[in-house]
RNA sequence: UGGGGCGUAGCCAAGUGGUAAGGCAACGGGUUUUGAUCCCGUGAAUCGCAGGUUCGAAUCCUGCCGCCCCAGCCA
């Protein structure tokens, strides 16, 4: 960290405890439920958890908190390690699980029940919601509320034995049924469930809860702080109980900081799985969704996301971040790593009519035009060239400095031409340009210094790689889709447009999933998934920067 | 109408009694064989509102307003 950075309020208490003496070491602990794929949003809190101990020279625990079976599955728990690896993290022999700690969490429940604390609650689910009371009304003690321990313990007993069914007994703290913070009103510590657990087998039959669970499995592994979101917060009196009442070794503090909503994405596990089941996209790692999966496979470097975290702060504010952020951090790194090749999306043909038909150039090009450690590529330039549609207009306005008839633009490392012929279709749809080339203009060669307005790309004709190229863009309409009631009535339509695309031929050698620009369009990268050697197919990670494009939807506005 | 949390520019975010950093976005200009990158510059904040304390308040006090979270045997 750099002097001219400020500390978040979390650095800045663990830095604190670290200076007052308070900790010789930070520990965290990142512990994802393992029944669903991590998106942005958790990367803000791997970010956070891993770089904190990182930084100052402490440990991470990757703890996957499976108090819950039935929710939770092994194909959760590899997707979790898979991306937190892959954004860059390492918890070493440090991966644990909530169930690890099973036999010692159900030896603290018996004391509880020892101490007078706990007690085994024979009403239903239904009761047990009437008597809670509501956010302004008390609740009331529950009849079975002043059970013996002796009572207590045999009934836990026989509940661990799997003597009852799911949903007949339930293990409760005594606190406080009249507590504004409903948290505090006798919550539920194990509950029963005759089900297989995903880590520890059919073993148990009855499972501890997430508040239960959580510290004490923080503080059996000396964690240090315990980050957390916001929605906890009234939850950390709870949390601060349980380590009062058993008194573990190490003492484990709760902070909380607020989530990360970035715009137009949904981040709820629960929609995500459904916008999977109806197929709204194609998998959790469909390019479109904000998955880690999903943003991996769509081409966003790792270094990308750390830096928009980092951008975004943490903070207890609410926000709602908006997706150029994060697009700009990853035009940053891309910027800077991604070499260079020339592709036309939507093909417009161009015959160069002066020159020879038989002839093929190989045109030296610059991989990036920054940085010479990237070298150069050749590219065949012949008489019959695709070029984008886009960059042809028939009535173009004068600030558009691209092909149009009479018009001149410099070919990107080739010839200057000139369009002297615009030929359509019967329906006038412009099917060829006709151009001639001036040959005293050659990229780097030429005899002549003239310059002209406008640079184009182009791939040739006879040696381009056709491949299917996918458009992404923003999955909804509405900026904060998760605040609307029905989301598929924001979904946007156009959120994948698929093209046949032509590439130079280099690009069909290009392999593994780094992402390239494509030169004025993009930077982009072979899908993970579907792309075959005979058969490419790209995402489109994210477009460059477009302020013609700005442009003219600002004259659109108008 | 209970409890908890949060309000500094369009979006993030520093600042903790001495007169509002920075980033993203926007806008203008320069360089450019990517309308990219890069460089330079500009505008934009009654610090949620209203009172009060003080020589001085985004910072302290009081009252109000707005937004978020909590009534799972989910996490």
């Amino acid at each position: 960290m750099s002097d001219t950075e400020t500390r978040d309020f979390i650095r800045k208490i663990i830095y604190d405890d670290l200076e007052s003496g308070k900790h010789d070491e930070i520990v965290t602990r990142f512990p994802p439920e393992p029944n669903g794929y991590l998106h942005v949003g958790h990367v803000m809190a791997i970010c956070l958890d891993f770089g904190v101990a990182a930084e100052t020279g402490g440990r991470t625990y990757l703890r996957l908190d499976d108090t819950n079976p039935g929710k939770e599955s092994p194909e959760f728990v590899e997707a979790i390690k898979n991306d937190v690896h892959w954004l860059g993290f390492d918890w070493g022999d440090r991966l644990t699980h909530a169930s690890d700690y099973f036999d010692r969490l159900y030896e603290s429940a018996i004391e509880l029940i020892e101490k007078g604390v706990a007690y085994v609650d024979s009403l239903s689910a239904d009761e047990i919601r009437e008597y809670r009371g509501t956010l302004t009304e008390p609740g009331r003690n529950s009849p079975y509320r002043d059970r013996s321990v002796e009572e207590n313990l045999d009934l836990f007993r026989r509940m661990y034995e799997g003597e009852f069914a799911d949903g007949e007994h339930l293990l409760r703290a005594r606190i406080d049924m009249a507590s504004p913070n409903m948290n505090m009103r006798d919550p539920a510590i194990y509950r029963i469930r005759h089900i297989p657990h995903q880590n520890a087998g059919d073993k148990w039959c009855i499972y501890p809860m997430y508040d239960y669970a959580h510290g004490l499995s923080d503080a059996y592994e000396g964690i240090t702080h315990s980050l957390c979101t916001l929605e906890f917060e009234d939850h950390r009196p709870l949390y601060d109980w349980f380590l009062d009442q058993l008194q573990p070794e190490h003492r484990p503090r709760q902070i909380e900081f607020s989530r990360l909503n970035l715009a137009y994405t949904i981040t709820s596990k629960r929609k995500l799985s459904m916008l999977v089941e109806e197929g709204v996209v194609s998998a959790w790692d469909d390019p479109r969704l904000p998955t880690i999966s999903g943003m991996r496979r769509r081409g966003y470097p790792p270094a990308a996301l750390r830096a928009f975290v980092k951008r975004a702060g943490v903070t207890k504010k609410d926000k709602l971040i908006e997706l150029g952020a994060l697009e700009t951090c990853v035009r940053d790194v891309l910027g800077d790593i991604a070499p260079r090749r020339m592709a036309v999306l939507r093909p417009l043909k161009v015959v160069l009519t002066n020159y020879p038909a038989d002839q093929v150039e190989m045109m030296e090009a610059m991989n990036h035009p920054a940085n010479p450690d990237f070298g150069t590529r050749e590219l065949p330039f012949s008489r019959e060239l695709w070029i984008e549609q886009d960059d042809f207009m028939e009535d173009a306005p004068r600030k558009f400095f691209r092909l149009k008839p009479g018009g001149e633009v410099r070919l990107r490392f080739g010839y200057i031409i000139r369009c002297d012929e615009v030929v359509k279709d019967d329906q006038g749809n412009v099917v060829e340009l006709r151009c001639s080339y001036d040959p005293d203009t050659r990229s780097g060669t030429g005899t002549s210094d003239r310059k002209v307005k406008g640079t184009i790309h182009w791939v040739s004709c006879g040696h381009a790689v056709d491949a299917t190229v996918r458009l992404y863009d923003r999955l909804f309409i509405e900026a904060n889709p998760g605040a609307v009631e029905d989301f598929h009535e924001v979904l946007n339509p156009n959120s994948l447009e698929v093209v046949s695309a032509r590439l130079e031929p280099s690009l069909a050698e290009l392999a593994g999933a780094d992402a390239v620009q494509f030169e004025r369009l993009g930077y982009f990268c072979r899908d993970s998934e579907d792309d075959r050697d005979d058969a490419p197919v790209f995402n489109r990670v994210v477009t460059l920067r477009d302020s013609w494009a700005k442009l003219e939807k600002a004259a659109l506005g108008n």
